[in-house]
DNA sequence: ATGAAAGCGCTAACAT
DNA sequence: ATGTTAGCGCTTTCAT
């Protein structure tokens, strides 16, 4: 398929309409418009066509005169194949999926891996509409989106682009909301495990300047969250350890609660910018035989199943019902002309794996 | 956009070539082919392009004239939905895309509700190619796609159908492995727990007849493997309890346990046929305060991330690679016209939900 | 290096 | 109820 085009389709309607002496409107509404031509004659037609092996209307060329392609493209950040292993990501498209399965649409995923740099597929998308996943600020690929005549809805970031239609929540109120339950808990030695803050890989701690100058306003808006709570109660956020992992795993999250408490071993919560982090420190602190919530509480942020399934005290945010408004935003404007901007609300979920922050004594005799 | 198809394209072109004064080769070469013309004319071009509003030729167009759509579709049982939600599906879709992605080829989900029980949407997908995910024998949908003038791949279900491609795994080979295993630990009284036999929903027992008759063979040819295992050692197939679940969730595993094993407290084994079903029922087990594996061992089959998490014992498939294959299998098809048939080997993973089967005395003390 | 001509396969006014 | 006409926007030999 890669190399000549696929075979040439062994009948087209005009050849079925010169076959049979009829119109191509004839055989063209034997498809469309069934009420536009007698049963019999209809019946002659597809008759003649599974004689001849007539497929039936071609879609492409049908797309070109009606002007529709069917189908909704979806760009992401990562490569393509990274969307089905992030549970949030996999939570979005199920909802996106739903939205377009109602409207009979398709969706496209537009081939985007670091290796193809190029932004020809995204040239190439035969497509009614994009939607815009959760994609850096200075994405090229987004910026070939930006270009194509065609409505667009972008879910979460990047933020401030005008007159694109937005979909997304309240990271840092979400992440506000946990805070205080951290610091009602009596914590004040926190650590925070977050996911990349820009383009280049960096896994380490991540400076004060780093996190506010990040390309991915999320992670900002949700270190802001944890950050707001924490000054409220006094604390000196400078003081705060913050570190990045490139990679979004749990086994990322594994090594980044290992190095975050070889540093600060008296850090009482360990707050993760995402589930899919916290899992990861979770299983670790497993390993090393470390009580959670007794010695150790640690947090998500996201509400994916599985943390459901393991207790894990999170912030649950609406990632099907997300997926689905981009593709209501996208398939049911109308001839709106002004931007839709949506903010879903988040959820503090209370699991088992958090609890009261021990007292400095307590806590090195709990070793 | 569901109304009126969406603006026309400010220029087009022709408009363009009309504008610069130059023929619609030549523009149409300074975006496909830099090097048949001079870099100040392509310059110019380009500028003209911007200055216009020209946002490149349009794919759908260029798709009628070159004959190739630049994607491929993918064709799954269910609704489209729920394949994000399924990790074995999302497995295969990483694989799938990753070959897509490779290929510089899009990925189009084609829309298949229950609702929209027509066919249309297969024919309105502008693809090149279809992938056909363990669909049913019988699925309309998957008689659409074969009707389409392109090459198809089959993943695992429907079997047996004639020169199309086709890539699984050895299910029941994998689940027989799993069954001397546990043979081996000494497992007599076990319980089989498995997905949908069948189109129309029936939670509960499963008969032998169902067993055998179900349009999914890969969930029979898993029963069958764990039966092959059993009839060595002698146990009476006609004895071991079979319930089924329409929804594939672990939440429907959870109660299949319950089911289960209220109806046969003597079980000393439950064999899922899935892991998603497996981890339900050891969330259930660990509700009910039951010891896994020390009064109940658990195993699965697909050995999915969280299972491996979990320590399940389990039959792993590779499931990533199955989803490559089948993209590569389109993709890279030269001119051959004999089809291909891979089946990828599966490991049994022994983890820590299997244990020795407490004889009947040791048994009824161990409630 | 550039242009002219010829469709790719189809649908939608509009007429009859 | 059926046919006529006129493109949708583009690429690709083949000439020049």
């Amino acid at each position: 398929m890669s190399g000549p085009p696929h075979v040439r389709r062994p009948a087209t309607l005009a050849s079925l309409a010169a076959e049979l002496g009829v119109s191509r409107t004839t055989v063209s509404n034997a498809y469309n418009r069934p009420d536009q031509l007698s049963a019999p004659l209809r019946e002659k037609v597809l008759e003649a066509a599974r004689r001849l092996g007539y497929p039936g209307p071609d879609p492409v060329a049908r797309s070109l005169r009606t002007r529709r392609a069917g189908a909704v493209g979806l760009l992401l950040t990562e490569a393509l194949s990274y969307a089905f292993r992030d549970p949030v990501a996999t939570g979005f498209l199920e909802g996106l999926a739903l939205a377009c399965e109602q409207a009979g649409q398709g969706l496209l995923l537009v081939p985007v891996s670091p290796e193809h740099a190029d932004v020809a597929a995204v040239h190439q998308a035969g497509v009614d509409g994009f939607v815009v996943y959760s994609v850096s600020e200075d994405d090229p690929h987004f910026r070939a989106v930006l270009e194509r005549p065609v409505p667009t809805v972008i879910c979460d970031q990047p933020i401030g682009v005008e007159g694109v239609d937005r979909v997304s929540v309240d990271d840092r109120d979400g992440m506000r909301a946990l805070g205080r339950h951290l610091t009602g808990l009596g914590h004040r030695r926190i650590g925070v495990l977050c996911m990349r803050l820009g383009p280049q890989r960096q896994d380490g701690p991540a400076s004060l300047a780093r996190q506010q100058e990040t390309s991915y306003p999320v992670q900002r808006e949700r270190i802001s969250g944890i950050r707001d709570a924490l000054v409220e109660v006094g604390v000196d956020w400078a003081s705060v350890p913050v570190v990045e992992r490139f990679e979004h795993s749990p086994e990322a999250g594994a090594s980044a609660a290992a190095e975050l408490l070889a540093g600060h071993p008296d850090v009482t919560a360990l707050v993760c910018t995402s589930d899919v982090i916290a899992i990861g420190a979770l299983q670790w602190a497993a390993e090393q035989g470390i009580d959670v919530p007794g010695r150790l509480t640690v947090t998500g942020f996201d509400g994916v199943p599985e943390a459901d399934r393991l207790g894990l005290t999170t912030v649950r945010q609406p990632v099907r019902r997300k997926g689905q408004v981009a593709g209501e935003l996208l398939l049911e404007r109308g001839d709106r002309n002004t931007p839709k901007y949506v903010v879903l609300p988040t959820e503090l979920v209370v699991g088992a794996t958090s609890g009261p922050a021990k007292k400095r004594e307590e806590f090195f005799s709990g070793w």
